[in-house]
DNA sequence: ACTAGTAAGG
C-alpha cells in the first residue's frame, strides 16, 4: 500500500482523538446518569464501564473480518478504552496479525488513536515489513521518529528494521539505522547484534559480519546460524563447516536451520561422505525435519550423485510443497534420468500442487545441462499450453535451452518474442551466440543492450569475450576486455582471463598472454594455465609450455588430460623421449585416463569441438549425436576423432 | 513482540 495516500485520506478517519473524546463525554454523560455508576469515574479499569475491558481482548481473538473489527472498536471508543495506548495497541496489534492483516486500517488506527505506545508502533512496523513493500516500514518508522512523541524506538524495533535492510540490500539505510542504534544505546541488545550479522552477510560484507560476531555480548544459537548461513550464502561452504566446527567444540547444539546451512553446503562442495554425516547427526539428535530441511537434503543428495536416498526422502514427507517436487524432478534430471524427471512431473500433475514457473526453469536448466533437446521443446509446449506466465526468467532460460542444445535460431526467436528482457536475457544469447561462433551477431546484440541503457555484468563479457576468442578476434577482445573495467566498472575475473589467455595463446601471442597473468590480481587457476598451455602447445612453445604443465600438475595431480597433451606436445616437436617420458609418469602415478568433457570432430579438414554436456553417456554414443547433428546441417562426409582439437569453431 | 532458514538463470 501507499503511505501517502493514507495520510491524504486522514480526514476521511473514522478514528480522530477529537472523535474519540466527543464519542467519550457523550457517552459518560449518559453512563453518569446510570446509578451504579453514579460516583465512580468511568476509567481504564476493566470492571467499569460498559463492557469489561478485558472483555475486548478475547472478542478480538475471535474478531475474523474488519467490520467485527470496527465494532469492537466502536465498543472501545464508547467506553473510553480506546484513550488508554494499551487498550489501542492491542487493537493496532491485531490489524498487524498475519490472518487478518489490514495495513491501511492498521495505519488508520495508529494515526489516529492518542499517543500510540512504543508497541503499536513496533507492530506496525514489523507489519510493513512483512508486506510486499518492506520498505514501507522505514516510512513508519521515519513517522515515528518524527511523531511518536514520548514513545521512542527500542530493542523490538531494530532487529525488524534492520532485516528489512538486509534482505533489501539497502546498505546506507543499514548502516545509518545502526548509527540510531548506538545512538540509542542498543548496540548490546542479542537481537539487534544477531539482526545485524545477518544484515552484513546479506551485503555480502562477511568481515563486518564476524566483526558484529566477535563483539556481540551473547553468542546464541541465532548469531551461530546467522554466521554460518551468511557464509553459505556468499558461497564458501568450507567456512560454514568450520564455524560449524567451533559452534560444536563451543558446545551448542546445531538445530534445524544450523542444518540447512550445512546440509547446503555439501551440496555446493559436491561431497556426499559430509552430507550423510550430516544427515546422521539430523537422525540422530532427532533434529526437527522441517520441509526446507527435507527439501533441502533432497537437493543435497541429488547433487551428490545419490538420487535413490534422495527419493527416500521425498517418499517419507508427509507434507510436500512446490519447492519439494521441483528438487526431486530436476534432480534426477540433472543426474540424466530424463524419463523418471518426467514420470515423477506427470504425477505431480494428480496432486494439488502445480507446477510452476521455477518448476519450468529448473527442468530447462537440465536440458541445458544434458543437451537434451526433445524435453526442452517439449516443456515450452507445455508452457504454451498451460498458459504459464513467459516471465523474463523463464524466457531467459528457454533461451539458453535453445543457445546450449544447439537451436539458434529458435533462441533467437524466443529472445524477440519476449516483452520484456533484462540484463541475464542479453547474456545468455550473447553467450548462446558466442558458443555457435556467431560473434558478429553477438556483438551486435551487446551494441544493442547497452543502446537500451541495459547494464552489462561479469557474465556478459564471459560470452562476449569467448565469441571474440572463437572468431579469432584478437583486437576486438583486447578492446572489450579493457572497457571492462574503464568503461563497465566491472573487475576482470578469473574466468575472463583465462578466456583472453586462450584468444592470445591461440593466435600464438603467448608473451602477451604470459604477461596478462603477471597482472592478475588473483592467483591463476587450472583454466587459465590451461589455456596458456594450450596456447603452448599449439604453437609448438615447449619452454614455456612445460612450465605451465608443471604449475597444472601442482594444481591437480591427477588430471590425465595434462600428461596426455604433454605427450603429444613433445611428440609435435619430435621430442619422442620427452613424449615417453610423459607417458611413463602418467602410468607411475597411477593415473587413470577420464572421459574428457568434450569431443571434437573433424569436417573437411577442419575440427569442430563439442563441449560434452552429458557426462554420463558413452562418448561414442555422443559423438554419434554430434555427428548426426552435423551431418544433418552440413550433408557432409565427417572423421571423428576424439582428442584435443586444433581449432574451436562450434 | 524482535533476530537465523529450502528449488534457478547467464
Amino acid at each position: 500500500m501507499n503511505i501517502s495516500n493514507v495520510s491524504k485520506s486522514k480526514l476521511l478517519l473514522p478514528l480522530i482523538p477529537k472523535l474519540n473524546r466527543a464519542l467519550y463525554s457523550h457517552c459518560h454523560r449518559r453512563t453518569r446518569s446510570l446509578p451504579h455508576h453514579k460516583d465512580k469515574p468511568i476509567n481504564h479499569n476493566p470492571t467499569h464501564g460498559l463492557v469489561p475491558h478485558n472483555r475486548f481482548l478475547s472478542l478480538l481473538q475471535k474478531c475474523e473480518s474488519l467490520p467485527h473489527l470496527k465494532q469492537i472498536q466502536a465498543q472501545m471508543t464508547i467506553t473510553a478504552s480506546i484513550l488508554n495506548p494499551f487498550e489501542s495497541s492491542q487493537l493496532i496489534n491485531f490489524c498487524t496479525l498475519s490472518k487478518s492483516r489490514n495495513l491501511d486500517y492498521c495505519v488508520k488506527l495508529l494515526r489516529g488513536v492518542d499517543n500510540p505506545n512504543a508497541f503499536s508502533w513496533n507492530v506496525t512496523i514489523k507489519g510493513f515489513s512483512e508486506s510486499p513493500n518492506p520498505k514501507d516500514a522505514i516510512l513508519i518508522y521515519k513517522e515515528m521518529l518524527r511523531d511518536g512523541g514520548e514513545s521512542r524506538p527500542d530493542h523490538f524495533t531494530y532487529p525488524v528494521l534492520i532485516k528489512v535492510c538486509a534482505d533489501l540490500e539497502l546498505s546506507r539505510l543499514g548502516l545509518m539505522i545502526l548509527g540510531h542504534v548506538f545512538k540509542l544505546g542498543l548496540e548490546l541488545v542479542s537481537h539487534v547484534h544477531n539482526a545485524s550479522i545477518h544484515m552484513f552477510a546479506c551485503f555480502g560484507e562477511m568481515e563486518n559480519a564476524r566483526k558484529a560476531f566477535d563483539e556481540s555480548p551473547v553468542r546464541d544459537l541465532v548469531s551461530w546460524n546467522s554466521l554460518i548461513n551468511g557464509y553459505k550464502k556468499m558461497g564458501q561452504a568450507e567456512k560454514a563447516i568450520e564455524v560449524y566446527k567451533m559452534m560444536e567444540s563451543e558446545g551448542i547444539d546445531a538445530d534445524y536451520v544450523t542444518m540447512i546451512a550445512l546440509v547446503s553446503s555439501c551440496a555446493m562442495l559436491g561431497s556426499l561422505k559430509l552430507g550423510r554425516e550430516f544427515y546422521g547427526y539430523i537422525i540422530d539428535n532427532g533434529v526437527r525435519m522441517t520441509v526446507p530441511l527435507a527439501n533441502t537434503l533432497i537437493d543435497m543428495f541429488s547433487k551428490c550423485g545419490d538420487v535413490h536416498e534422495a527419493r527416500m526422502i521425498f517418499d517419507r514427507m508427509e507434507k510436500r510443497t512446490i519447492v519439494s517436487w521441483t528438487t526431486m524432478i530436476s534432480g534426477y534430471a540433472r543426474s540424466g534420468l530424463l524419463d523418471v524427471a518426467r514420470k515423477l512431473f506427470d504425477e505431480m500433475q494428480t496432486s494439488s500442487t502445480k507446477p510452476d514457473e521455477i518448476t519450468m526453469i529448473h527442468c530447462l536448466s537440465a536440458c541445458s545441462q544434458l543437451g537434451a533437446l526433445d524435453v526442452g521443446v517439449w516443456i515450452h509446449r507445455y508452457i504454451e499450453k498451460h498458459n504459464l506466465s513467459l516471465n523474463v526468467a523463464l524466457g531467459t532460460s528457454l533461451i539458453d535451452m535453445y543457445a546450449k542444445c544447439g537451436n539458434i535460431s529458435e533462441a533467437r526467436s524466443v529472445f524477440h518474442g519476449m516483452k520484456t528482457r533484462n540484463s541475464p536475457t542479453y547474456t545468455s544469447i550473447i553467450g548462446g551466440l558466442a558458443l555457435h561462433g556467431d560473434a558478429s551477431a553477438a556483438i551486435s546484440y551487446f551494441n544493442e543492450m547497452i543502446d537500451a541503457g541495459i547494464a552489462p555484468d561479469e557474465i556478459t563479457f564471459i560470452g562476449l569475450l569467448s565469441a571474440c576468442c572463437h572468431a579469432g578476434m584478437i583486437q576486438a577482445g583486447r578492446d572489450y576486455f579493457s572497457q571492462m573495467k574503464s568503461r563497465f566498472n566491472l573487475n576482470p575475473q578469473l574466468k575472463h582471463y583465462s578466456v583472453m589467455v586462450d584468444l592470445l595463446g591461440k593466435a600464438g601471442l603467448l608473451e602477451e598472454a604470459e604477461k596478462l597473468m603477471e597482472t592478475m590480481p588473483m592467483e591463476a587457476d587450472a583454466a587459465v594455465w590451461g589455456a596458456l598451455f594450450f596456447g603452448c602447445k599449439m604453437h609448438r612453445n615447449v619452454v614455456m609450455g612445460e612450465k605451465a604443465a608443471k604449475k597444472l600438475l601442482e594444481l591437480d595431480p591427477g588430471d590425465s588430460g595434462i600428461y596426455v597433451l604433454l605427450d603429444k606436445m613433445y611428440g609435435e616437436a619430435n621430442m619422442w623421449e620427452d613424449a615417453k617420458k610423459a607417458r611413463r609418469m602418467m602410468n607411475e602415478r597411477g593415473v587413470e585416463k577420464k572421459t574428457p568433457g568434450y569431443s571434437s570432430i573433424k569436417v573437411n579438414g577442419v575440427y569442430f569441438e563439442f563441449i560434452v554436456r552429458d557426462k554420463s553417456r558413452p562418448e561414442s554414443e555422443k559423438i554419434y549425436d554430434c555427428l548426426n547433428c552435423l551431418g544433418r546441417h552440413m550433408g557432409s562426409s565427417v572423421s571423428v576423432r576424439s582428442e584435443v582439437p586444433e581449432m574451436r569453431l562450434l
